[in-house]
DNA sequence: GTGTAAAGTCGAACGCGGTCGAGAATTATG
DNA sequence: CATAATTCTCGACCGCGTTCGACTTTACAC
């Protein structure tokens, strides 16, 4: 009977993750203290450290859940017809609707996602679902003759997401503020990425 | 005799700098506390706090430092002449090698530039300098007929500055390793945006 | 069952970033 | 000078993330 406590773990577990989903939403990530995850999970401060290594492993947790939630945003008819950039611009627009809902989760986010401490397979495997994204559009494109043939599709996803991570930093160091600058700088930098900048 | 006590102030705030730069040198940022800088210092702890108000500031003050140096390697000779691309390449390596230096001070160096908690107008001071050698290659390129006619300059060195972004994040990621790689991954997204990934 | 190893739990304690408040040093006033 | 007003200093303390170690529960062999 070695299933006991594997079902306790696995719902402890939940219940960290519960906890700390509610508290992070209420009070947000700084404000929420481990004992307050504990408390409201029913278990002592210190079995947290059981589950998770650190407060940052909890809030990486906390995000998967979230991040599960804005995938369902991505539903393949939407990107059925129209022009490559308008696509483009759709697909990182949600992206930083996402992310500018909670300006101080999406930093928290970003930083962790971006420059993470170690490398992250997990991290890697939620990369490739966005990749699988574009990667679809940029298909799309290259059938209906907007893209250069043979085009190396890794480094298509990269150069566009790099774009939208420039403006990312844009928007968090204020050289754009509103939705719409941030909408117009990703458009005015997707033309040139595809036009290309020389003569 | 006003000025016995700003003297002071002024030697103190070298004195906490000072030992801030040795002790990050040495141990890093995370393993450096407040009350081995003040130690250094020779002040007691809560002083620290009259100069600096959080110890990611002393940070700060010590990436100034250390970004001050590594401003000596952008020479105006250096890019007297080459193509755009290799003149790019040899800007954006210069500044990657500073970064790879002490990959972990890097990274903090990068959470805090690019996604600040607040907007930093002497962030934004530091950037422009690097916007204007930009702005030299560009328009040097312009004048060699590389360049399209009256390209934007600001969106320009946006649209490399993103692709170092991305690069740098693929770095810490792991998507790119070594050195050869992000050379090869930056001339390759390079490329990409001086063509354009269009027809 | 019973004893023992292994795994899980958690209160207490540690280290560190940051604040407080009382006293020391400097400046201003006359 | 004398003394009041202002500014600076720092040991003590707080809160919180993380670790320790003693205690409890489960798994398993016989």
């Amino acid at each position: 009977m070695a299933g006991i406590r594997e079902h306790k773990k696995a719902e402890t577990r939940r219940a960290i993750t519960a906890a700390a989903v509610e508290l992070f939403s209420e009070k947000g990530y700084e404000k929420t203290s481990i004992e307050d995850i504990a408390r409201v999970a029913k278990i002592g401060k210190a079995t947290v450290y059981t589950y998770f290594s650190t407060k940052d492993e909890i809030f990486l947790s906390y995000c998967d859940e979230e991040l599960e939630d804005s995938f369902a945003q991505f539903k393949a008819p939407f990107f059925a017809d129209g022009k490559l950039i308008d696509q483009l611009l759709e697909f990182f627009m949600i992206k930083f609707r996402f992310i500018s809902d909670n300006r101080e989760f999406g930093r928290q986010l970003l930083r962790e996602m971006v420059f993470p401490k170690v490398v992250n397979e997990r991290a890697k495997e939620h990369d490739q679902r966005y990749f699988d994204i574009l990667e679809n559009i940029f298909t799309a494109a290259q059938r209906r003759g907007e893209l250069a043939d043979e085009p190396d599709m890794f480094y298509l996803s990269v150069h566009f997401f790099s774009i939208y991570l420039g403006v990312l930093a844009g928007w968090y160091t204020g050289y754009v503020v509103s939705l719409a600058e941030v909408e117009e700088a990703l458009r005015a930098l997707f033309t040139q990425a595809i036009d290309g900048v020389g003569i």
